[in-house]
DNA sequence: CGCACGGTTGACCTGTATCAAGCCGGGTGG
DNA sequence: CCACCCGGCTTGATACAGGTCAACCGTGCG
């Protein structure tokens, strides 16, 4: 009811005085100031600590909506905090198809797939105008070698993507259209709110291809599927406007696979 | 031709004289002398470095066939490297349904996933009789802060995993059957002609059930286009064992989604 | 030796892809 | 300011890959 209606991701998540040096599109910053903070950095730190975390960030950097942060095949040098705005990352297999491989919020934490080779092998695409915290990732090592909390912060966060990316093979190994549907919108749902959104309202930033890609289906199945559940009464659905009526309904449909031997919701 | 015909993943991979000290069903060892340490441990490392890493492991390992290493749900201590056996890992689903997330082999590390909560979050499961190496996750830590090429070690890892899952999102999200089963086997060959087996023979340590569940396809898909490659002439399989006749065959199978423009091979 | 589990194969079914036509809405230029 | 255009979306008709169900087989283990 009175939850924020969400036109923009900005909305209160509006830093109050960061430390800002211009440098054409990019400026300098403090995370200890930050209120995205206890997204994408570790908590309990103490006070030299988080003075300590300044470091980790050189500059932000401004990414215009349909533009890339990074391609497959660039050298990595750094992670990247989003701070506002909304990306897509996919990888693209030599024949041409490509994969959607994850789409990202503020507060989240990619480039982590460039580590391994020093260089990317995946694309960071801006869905809107959006805006990163660089952190080059030999001083993110510099720095979690003295800060204990910021080594286990780094390892927290890459675990956290591979235990993702495991449901998302759950879900593309095993899973039909509606069931992966319905886990897609309760999970953008979810993290939207622990963002301060609302809980049953949100507007995709993605097209239906690049929602099918990511849900290894075709766009018209994505559509049919809105469309079905529309009619069900489960959600409402205008252009990407889509407001969730029966949560409970969609997570039914997640967790039914056999329903026959249905346990009590 | 000469090629090891591989009856155990142990062939080539004995080692000469670690340190063992029973202890029930495990052992203490080291790292410095163990000759799967090339594709466990950082490579590079000054003699003094190589002691400290000793210090990494704690103990061996034994897990029978049909075991689990770690179950969901576990606490997490410790990640794993594989000195022998084979193993697969599964995520469950709420509802009961199961995914393969990943099958391990000699050298590879498991148990990633536990670090972001503390706890397993998905089972891992000997396929043969296998022998781990039990690293302590704080004792890395505490090593990785002043080894500097075990910390950047630990990072490649962990990205290496991430990138192999993006793989296997592709591989789900748009490959038809034979493409994935191709790219299964092609995968499967490479990394055991890395441990010096063949690169074209290989004995499968699974299931066609748990080869399906991997790829998302069901048992008899798998069983289907074993035969359809079999007829084609592109590999004989007789039961587990598989002997890859046209390797060539395969990767035009996995890299082809659209053949009318087709590019020279 | 026999049983049970894993694997193969066949017949049929269905969910999703494919192909195609049309619609909607927002941005642009006249 | 309106008309047009284009990209994104919806919807329908049809095709097909892979799933499902079922029968049978082989083999390796107890």
């Amino acid at each position: 009811m009175n939850e924020t209606p969400m036109t923009s991701h900005e909305v209160n998540l509006i830093p109050s005085s960061d430390t800002l040096l211009f440098d054409g599109h990019s400026m300098k910053v403090a995370c200890s100031n930050c209120n995205l903070r206890e997204l994408c950095m570790p908590v309990g730190l103490s006070p030299q600590e988080l003075i300590r975390i300044d470091e980790v960030v050189a500059v932000r950097r401004k990414v215009k909506r349909g533009t890339t942060l990074f391609r497959n095949g660039e050298s990595f040098q750094s992670l990247f905090a989003i701070r506002t705005g909304f990306f897509k990352t996919c990888v693209t297999a030599e024949d041409g198809r490509d994969q959607v491989t994850g789409f990202q919020m503020a507060g989240e934490i990619i480039g982590l797939d460039g580590i391994v080779n020093d260089h990317h092998t995946c694309d960071a695409v801006a869905l809107e105008d959006a805006e990163v915290c660089v952190m080059p990732f030999d001083r993110i090592g510099e720095l979690s070698r003295e800060v204990n909390a910021l080594q286990h912060h780094v390892h927290r966060i890459m675990s956290r993507e591979i235990v993702r990316e495991h449901g998302v093979m759950l879900l593309l190994g095993s899973m039909r259209a509606e069931e992966r549907l319905a886990a897609f919108l309760l999970n953008l749902v979810q993290r939207l709110h622990a963002r301060g959104f609302s809980r049953s309202e949100l507007v995709l930033r993605m097209t239906r291809e690049e929602i099918g890609s990511y849900l290894g289906l075709k766009l018209e199945t994505v559509s049919r599927t809105f469309s079905k559940f529309a009619e069900e009464g489960i959600v409402e659905v205008r252009q990407r406007h889509v407001r969730i009526i029966d949560t409970g309904a969609l997570r039914r449909i997640v967790n039914q696979q056999d329903l026959q031997l249905g346990r009590p919701a």
